[in-house]
DNA sequence: ACACCTTGTATTATATTATAATACAGCGTA
DNA sequence: TACGCTGTATTATAATATAATACAAGGTGT
């Protein structure tokens, strides 16, 4: 049995809800707007079901509507919500003075990520530097094999973890210089786990350093990790670790949640 | 009939949607975390009802679940819609460039605001001073009256407008110096009509000195603020007014959204 | 240690409510 | 002008959400 049999059949599972869910996750990056026949193809739903549950959203003030082309798009309610996640989440709020302090210390962009199944999530940015818009927006998810944020993580893991992660999670490939060689990036991450610190060019955006530090749980568990980037004309991996690193290190090592 | 009757009688309405949502927003800044029981009172659900879209909620991801407290709490996905917001934020897009380097000018907190109703809403922020959460966290939503963001962007909308904003918006005391007094909130707006710029003090967190300036879209319409807050221990309005305010204003001007 | 209360969980018959088909209207294109 | 493409509106039908209720599990206070 499937799972959406197995929920069909759940009485605890309202189908209905569902639906709209995927209406709102119909929107993203490259899909900011999407009329009522993009959603159908989207989303999967039916043509009634997609107007139904796009005029409840609307509606409920979470699309928009653009009056001309009846399109739709996310509303500002979309970004309310990622307030009240804020507040939800204690690492968030206990690292957020030790990022600030960081980010005038090196004068230079940091962001914190979370891991998020195979992904890290960047949940605080701060950016100091021109960049890609992408790359100064929370809620954006990499593959935690891609991102020196999520190399960093897992270095702090089990063996048997590593090597599953490594040999199974996605990656993608961002950059002319993404590594995609699977052997290169166990490499990193051992070297990661030795030193500390993570350091990476150019695996997301081209033209990056990146230098990150695992922040760990105070039973050592790794649940977040500290993460500067700087820009590659003008440093070297080795002037990062020389500069950089130590920094980013002592910041990650200050901030140990309970939980 | 109310609006809640005529929408259960319009069949493009899907009331559970409209269930789930209720759950989802249930969450707020001193929400973090909550059972079945509080999920009955905020959200007005029968308790069979909350227990229901919780836990179809809970099977899509967008809640987590403490397995020792059985309370619910918002997952990283409400993140994730912020993420899909910013890309359809044609504002945000056009601003943050100019933001990043105002931030870097100034060594100040710098934030981008858009009104919604009588509120404004903090779409961009980049903290430069520890400060409290609440003032870092994008998505968070304060009284137009209130805010100096608020009231920059009303000071370029039509007297009557303002009159009206004035007299019936709401506001709220977040701090002991917060002006209650609606009529010198009114001076406080036709002041920054004059100057171009919005300067208060104390007004959402004490100890800071505000400025704000409108963003204008091309044919004149206010349609954001930028705005940098000040510690009020190192920064008088005066001061602020000089070294900060052309920066601020200049920023914004830069800033010219064809919609 | 007890009874009690509060909290979350699970089940069911019922009818409310979502459904999908379809028809319609408006607009741009060929 | 006719056609195809949007989005919109209406309906009878049955599928699905419902609310009542019973149960289980912790926690509290006496």
């Amino acid at each position: 049995m499937t799972d959406a049999k197995a929920r069909q059949q759940d009485t605890l599972f309202v189908t209905s809800l569902e639906k709209g869910m995927r209406i709102l996750e119909a929107f993203s990056e490259d899909k900011t707007e999407l009329g009522l026949g993009d959603l159908v193809k989207v989303t999967g739903l039916e043509k009634s079901a997609a107007q139904r549950y796009a005029n409840t959203l609307y509606e409920l003030g979470y699309l928009e509507k653009n009056s001309e082309t009846r399109r739709f798009s996310p509303s500002v309610k979309y970004l309310e919500m990622a307030y009240s996640y804020l507040w939800a989440d204690y690492l968030a709020q206990l690292a957020m003075p030790r990022l600030i302090d960081l980010s005038r210390q090196t004068s230079q962009t940091i962001n914190m990520a979370e891991p998020i199944g195979t992904d890290i999530i960047y949940v605080v940015r701060m950016p100091n530097h021109r960049t890609n818009f992408g790359a100064s927006a929370i809620g954006r998810r990499v593959p935690a094999l891609v991102a020196s944020s999520g190399r960093v993580i897992l270095s702090r893991q089990s063996d048997q973890a590593i090597r599953d992660a490594v040999s199974n999670w996605p990656t993608r490939q961002y950059t002319q210089r993404t590594t995609m060689d699977r052997g290169a990036i166990l490499d990193n991450i051992l070297m990661a786990r030795e030193k500390g610190y993570c350091t990476t060019q150019g695996q997301v955006l081209p033209d990056e350093v990146n230098v990150a530090a695992p922040i760990c749980s105070i039973d050592g568990i790794p649940v977040g990790a500290i993460h500067c980037s700087l820009p590659s004309i003008r440093w070297t991996i080795e002037r990062a670790e020389a500069e950089i690193a130590p920094l980013v290190v002592e910041a990650a090592q200050s901030i140990v949640p309970s939980r």
